[in-house]
DNA sequence: TGTACATCAGTGAACGCGCGTTCACTGATGTAC
DNA sequence: TGTACATCAGTGAACGCGCGTTCACTGATGTAC
């Protein structure tokens, strides 16, 4: 219990040249907010209480509501990259990788349901044009981008072939089910989730081997 | 235009006996304003104001907002049922009508986003227990055997036994996954619908008649 | 070394709005006697 | 056949609240001369 334990006092001043840190401790409290994914939508106001600054101070560093919820997803998505890293890291068998890295998405999402909610499920598009009305990178792509890698590897095919990125695509569509679904209907009695994870994959990786031998033949 | 296409006129009142009427007018607008995912959230005052009746006149029929988008949620649920037996009805191939009740229910998904979002993604819970404290049946439980005997006629086993229900379920999530990740990015290069669910009904299927034959090897 | 000025990192009061919820009320239609 | 009463299907004003947004302001810290 230190005095910086108390959300509701008020926060000191950084000093100058530190404005930045505002910014961030922004970010953190509507994170923290947003962690229940049936709590109330986010309003500046309650940020601003969550931080200890006057709701005018959030308009410093924001545009809105929208541009704040955006940097939140774009913080969980690189999280989400890291988680992902770490999972493979130790492998070397290409099935194995792929299968580590579905549990790792699937473990992240279910961990932390309100932010997988802001990243994938809630209608704020993400920045879809930058400053200079320059179309900019989703901020999801780079997670897809190293599945896609893993699957390729997998199927010993280029992460740009048309096999490759038909199957990660429905990998990734079959994890954001899985974890969407156990998110919005906690009442349905699932089945234990690594044994899905693994299942199913072989399943969706299978598919594609063997629709390699159909090519083929 | 007709006198009776203006929503913002008083409506006028039900004949005595007539009053549950009302009652329907209210799901019917408040599903038209849930139509846009990315709309506003409902409020029991935008719902009146569609109607045309004062906003007190809202508590007659529903207790709260969320038991109104409850009732939604049950309507449209019965929608997919409706549309999933027809897109089966003429079929007798049992591969082909697991093919077209799950195209059926993708279709039924894009056209509908506000709708799909609030009966599968609102973390609004789907009215747990009834009136006595009884559990009830979750609305969507009956799309979901629907499925599950389409799918346990392809492989040839039960609705209940293993590979059926664990199958079943790996389709729903698919279907919602492809589903709700084509909602909420709608910017994605996502490839033609119709490929993709015939693609990965079949890995699917395919994985689960390959395990069968394992098990009895 | 002093001092005027600029910049930085915010503050605080005020506004109008839509919202959920309450309360007593209304006016038409049926029904008992 | 008349009339008092009950019921039905709503209405309308009022409340307090939290919200986004605006505007001018503050007070500490640096910097030019």
């Amino acid at each position: 219990m230190t005095a910086t334990g108390d959300q509701r006092s008020r926060r000191q001043r950084n000093p100058r040249g530190q404005g930045e840190r505002l910014r961030e401790d922004i970010i953190g409290a509507a994170s923290r907010l947003l962690e229940d994914p049936a709590a109330a939508p986010l309003s500046l106001r309650s940020v601003a209480r969550a931080v200890g600054v006057a709701a005018t101070s959030v308009y410093l560093h924001f545009d809105d509501c929208d541009a704040l919820v955006r940097a939140v997803a774009v913080r969980h998505f690189g999280d989400l990259v890291r988680v992902q890293d770490e999972a493979v890291a130790g492998l070397a068998d290409p099935h194995e990788r792929v299968h580590a890295a579905a549990l790792a998405y699937c473990d992240f999402g279910l961990a932390h349901p309100g932010h997988y909610y802001v990243m994938f499920s809630l209608p704020v598009p993400m920045r879809p044009t930058g400053p200079d009305g320059v179309r900019e990178r989703a901020p999801g792509q780079t997670a897809l981008d190293r599945m896609g890698d893993l699957v390729a590897a997998c199927l010993g095919g280029d992460p740009g072939d048309s096999a490759t990125t038909t199957t990660t695509l429905l990998i990734w569509q079959q994890m954001h089910g899985l974890v969407s679904l156990r998110i919005a209907k906690p009442a349905f009695p699932w089945p234990p989730l690594a044994e899905t994870v693994s299942d199913v994959i072989d399943r969706l990786l299978d598919g594609a081997t063997a629709q390699r031998k159909t090519e083929a033949a």
